[in-house]
DNA sequence: TAAACGTGGCG
DNA sequence: TCGCCAAGTTT
């Protein structure tokens, strides 16, 4: 087989959408296209901030994070809690720790510099399989199946016809089907799965897709069986008023406007549920998100 | 494998 | 108003 041929099946879709990506695509900091240098360590930052969290909001804090922490180094000789701090609102503060402890590890173990490597990636705090195979793909160019929840969507509808991509971990046929849609050629795939996800986050997206401008609509199988709709029991209800996280998230946020140690009978003012800020308190500082000191005092971790 | 883990914008 | 959803990982 030619190196360079794409994959035949679904090479009409890929020539769609380098062209729409070509002029759809947004400038993000973290992308190459950027005016600043994007260094790995920079794309590994971006991956880390974007679980799970709107472009929207990451980008004020990568900014910040970058223009202080340019290196892994600059991050490991910083406090845990220099990184909880800086996190701020953006969410599951716990990545701030395992981004830390990120850093540390590629400064002691990779000399400072973000590994190339899937299987060095993967092995990182808090970097799993999608973010280990898209740091490989944005910022070395190599081939991997980068498979977020927005190339989930764009191949399960545009590729398998059915309206949602499984909930949980990502199946053997999602899998072989990504491959099978990148190119041979790894700068190319590289794009291509920006490009995937890019269409998923502008375009194909959840709740209303704008069918009317994709660049894969010609070929969509989903389009193709007239739109399916979802097998899938609705996701559970995603609560969160009166929960153990809300009340962790109101212990940081109070940690987080302190430089100094804040007394546990403080920190539970306002809260009727005593057992509840005890197991929320407990399980921050399980986390290592915050700190006891001298018993009853806490601080974010030094 | 399911549950835990934050936060906020949008329809 | 309120449920859905957002570039997941870990245990």
């Amino acid at each position: 087989m030619p190196r360079f041929a794409p994959a035949a099946t679904n090479s009409p879709m890929v020539e769609a959408l380098l062209p729409w990506f070509a002029g759809a695509a947004r400038d993000l900091p973290w992308r190459p296209n950027s005016e600043a240098s994007v260094t790995p360590w920079a794309v590994l930052v971006s991956e880390i901030m974007l679980q799970q969290t709107p472009v929207n909001r990451v980008l004020p804090v990568f900014r910040e994070w970058i223009a202080r922490w340019p290196t892994p180094g600059g991050l490991a000789a910083a406090t845990p809690g220099d990184a909880v701090r800086a996190w701020g609102r953006l969410g599951y503060p716990r990545r701030a720790i395992r981004l830390h402890a990120a850093a540390a590890a590629i400064t002691s173990r990779h000399n400072g510099d973000v590994p190339s490597d899937y299987a060095l990636l993967r092995a990182l705090p808090g970097v799993g399989d999608y973010t280990a195979a898209a740091v490989a793909s944005f910022a070395f160019r190599q081939r991997h199946a980068v498979l977020d929840t927005n190339v989930r969507r764009v191949l399960s509808r545009a590729v398998s016809g059915t309206a949602t991509h499984g909930r949980g971990s990502v199946s053997a046929a999602e899998r072989r089907i990504a491959l099978e849609f990148l190119p041979e050629d790894a700068e190319r795939a590289a794009t291509v799965s920006v490009a995937l996800m890019e269409l998923g986050a502008l375009v194909c997206q959840a709740r209303a897709p704008s069918c009317a401008t994709c660049p894969l609509a010609a070929s969509c199988a989903w389009r193709r069986a007239d739109y399916p709709v979802s097998e899938l029991p609705a996701r559970p209800a995603q609560t969160y008023v009166g929960t153990d996280r809300q009340a962790r998230g109101a212990i940081l946020a109070v940690l987080r406007s302190r430089t100094d140690a804040v007394q546990r009978r403080e920190l539970r003012l306002g809260w009727a549920d005593v057992a509840q800020f005890n197991r929320a308190l407990d399980g921050l500082a399980l986390d290592r998100l915050i700190e006891p000191v001298d018993g009853d005092l806490f601080q974010l971790p030094s």
